[in-house]
DNA sequence: GCGGTGACGGTCG
DNA sequence: CCGACCGCCACCG
């Protein structure tokens, strides 16, 4: 029973795991949803941090996808984060993906 | 209550 | 390496 696994426990978990994430070093939606303990919904992540209010302070730059690449579209802050990432030392290569065998955030 | 959609991921060809 | 398909779940009209 200890599984209060309520919708709104479900994005503070998230967006704690999130805060986790080291100026630096990216982690995968999938990654974030396995550590806040949703396993494989990665989907859900995504509308998370999608409701996530700029106003907080949640580095939501720091989440890619697994092809380490930034997923929204030109239509929301995509060179918005990727500007984020190269401020914190996260390089990009010609196809605007980043080399996660060198950025991904690896928790212990 | 139903159906379509989406800041995703893994597998198959 | 890349595109197509499916699964999973929450949000919206």
């Amino acid at each position: 029973m200890p599984s209060p696994s309520t919708k709104s426990s479900n994005y503070q978990r998230i967006y704690a795991v999130v805060r986790r994430i080291p100026r630096g070093k990216v982690a995968t939606y999938g990654q974030v949803a396995e550590l806040a303990g949703l396993g494989g919904h990665a989907r859900q992540v995504g509308y998370a941090l999608h409701a996530t209010p700029e106003n907080v302070d949640i580095p939501w730059h720091r989440v890619v996808n697994a092809k380490g690449e930034i997923s929204l579209g030109v239509h929301r802050g995509k060179s918005e984060q990727q500007r984020l990432l190269e401020a914190e030392g996260v390089t990009f290569n010609e196809q605007g993906r980043i080399s996660l065998r060198t950025h991904r955030w690896q928790p212990r």
